[in-house]
DNA sequence: CTCCTATATTGACCATTGGTCATTTTTATT
DNA sequence: AATAAAAATGACCAATGGTCAATATAGGAG
């Protein structure tokens, strides 16, 4: 026989229940937990204790610990991608590899400023995981990262065999660096880095051939 | 009261023993359950079992299931670029940035040789503790892979502020894409990146400056 | 407001896992 | 042959992931 509590405390407000509700409260813990502890250190018990919500309720929204870590991964990068991006549509850049180094170093400067977000990165996600996602952002629609980048190319004539491969590359090669450098904080400050980093984007970008 | 079994059946010889025959046994076992399920799904009783060793003497060995994959990687990666550094020896290679890429060809081909490691790098690995095992061999001494570098710039009076650098960010630029064409096979073949994979590093290390 | 149906939520429950440690077996030494 | 030290064992337990029948809630029809 099942023998449930009898009432849970009322909701402070009578229609806070707006229907993602838990959904939320799910992400927003596991966000909380995860840049705390890390996910190899949360458990799902541990999650749905401090939500407020039952076991089962995890389970309705996701497959595993994983599967949340992923959302919360996507969320956040494109926030970051997105406001990069729009911060530099302001900018009247002239050149394309200037404006894709605009973007990186908006990206590097917002995450060298944001703790919360590199504890989070840190304590829950390698590169692998990292780069996976971003792979998948370029190809948003809604974002249009990879889409900018081939229209500019081509309307610029700029010399380049393969504009997905150059993009990609640039975008692995600074997600590497700034993963080690910013992330782990080996073996160099990022801004030691920046000088080449910039510099060999250029040489990738090729604009002047 | 324990009831532990009287006897487990003799091995085949008498003195197969050697020191480590247990520790060998499960690193074997653990490599191959790994390539075969991902790490994630394979458990340490699995090991165990597989190894035909008690639950306990794993825990002799290493801390948890993670700590056995950091062997595997360590092992995988030495044998891997000492195999690369010593054909590097043999050729007769004048330029830094040729020898550079003679190595890195080399393992990138051997990778592509070998989808046994491929597949244990796939199921098991993230970029990031790729990386950060590489980072380690780097600065092994026995390897002396960091060293060499710094030797070869010094002596040819290379134009470079940051060797150290420079050859972190050229081992992170080949491991990610590696990492993304190879084992993950997204989105181009290796060959298609090579060429401007190539042409970058020879950028970076800048020998005719 | 009352009844009803569909949907969301719950938490007791169970199989499996990670990890410990008293006991046993093997090896080395005298 | 006796003894001590080191290696290996597996029963045991607390904690975890994941399931699902029971329960609560929301929305609509009359």
């Amino acid at each position: 026989m099942y023998s449930h509590k009898v009432k849970k405390d009322m909701p402070l407000s009578k229609v806070e229940n707006n229907k993602n509700e838990k959904l939320n409260k799910l992400l927003d813990t596991a966000f909380q937990l995860f840049t705390d502890k890390g996910i190899q250190h949360t458990s799902i018990q541990d999650i749905v204790n401090n939500a407020g919500v039952a076991k089962g309720t995890f389970y309705l929204y996701f497959k595993d610990k994983y599967e949340i870590q992923d959302h919360l991964l996507a969320r956040t990068s494109y926030r970051l991608f997105h406001q990069a991006l729009k911060a530099s549509e302001k900018e009247n850049i002239e050149r394309l590899d200037d404006k894709i180094i605009f973007i990186i170093n908006y990206i590097i400067d917002f995450l060298v400023h944001n703790p919360i977000i590199i504890n989070f990165i840190k304590k829950n996600l390698s590169l692998g995981l990292y780069s996976e996602k971003i792979s998948i952002l370029m190809d948003d629609k809604e974002l249009g990262l990879n889409e900018l980048f081939l229209t500019e190319v081509k309307k610029r004539n700029i010399n380049m065999p393969n504009p997905e491969v150059t993009l990609f590359m640039i975008i692995e090669l600074v997600g590497s660096t700034v993963f080690s450098s910013i992330v782990k904080k080996e073996p160099l400050p990022i801004q030691e880095y920046k000088p080449i980093l910039y510099k060999t984007i250029k040489t990738m970008i090729n604009e002047d051939s």
